[in-house]
DNA sequence: ATAATATGTGAGTATATTATCACATAGTAA
DNA sequence: TTACTATGTGATAATATACTCACATATTAT
């Protein structure tokens, strides 16, 4: 194990990380559609502005999100849409646990 | 934001905390290339074998993992080739990381 | 049977993450 | 100026995660 390596590993963890939590992952969801501000987010989301406000600064350090400020708003952005290749291999993982589910169910 | 929904961002979020520790990610790296005993796991990533253990449950209970028994050692390998995507999303992120940061030298 | 090996787990500690509240800051409007 | 709104942040407490050590369990070999 290379040195370089745990550094790319580390580097990967903290990205990961970054998406690793439902809250974000709602965000996440909801910023496909398009930029929004942090006040309509956080109803969207049904969370405290503030508590938003945190999830959102997480994600823009860790690169997955932008922001521009537009008045008293501040505007947030997703900064990469291959972000739903991650979706899909998380799916599909859901999907197989699905249908690990569905083969006990009948064997009752 | 449905129930529902909400239940499906939390497994979402669950997976992707199974993957998010550069410890994992070493992990899972390894075993692209085939399946592995823990204790060659733990040789090749560099860690105590009760601490990759650890690790290692934690992925077969997100559903990222599977084991067999084979005498003494326990095999585990992936369960979603699917895992891939999420590393290209990952990469992608890092690069566009890389890509500001030559600007921001560049500029000095 | 005993010894040796691979794996997993309980307990404890250290650290990290999260949510909440109160408040600070900054822009806007009157 | 004052009032209002959107956003971010410090402090705290609750919770979750990670690592280490010692030990338990299970399988194999002698």
């Amino acid at each position: 194990m290379d040195k370089t390596r745990q550094i790319l590993y580390e580097k990967q963890a903290e990205i990961a990380k970054a998406i690793a939590h439902p809250l974000r992952i709602a965000i996440v969801n909801f910023l496909k559609d398009g930029e929004q501000c942090v006040c309509d987010i956080a109803e969207h989301v049904g969370s405290e502005r503030s508590n938003v406000s945190r999830h959102l600064s997480v994600m823009v350090n860790a690169g997955l999100l932008d922001y521009r400020k537009e008045g008293l708003k501040v505007i947030y952005k997703l900064k990469c849409p291959c972000i739903t290749d991650f979706f899909s291999c998380v799916s599909s993982v859901l999907r197989q646990q699905a249908k690990e589910n569905n083969k006990l169910i009948r064997a009752l």
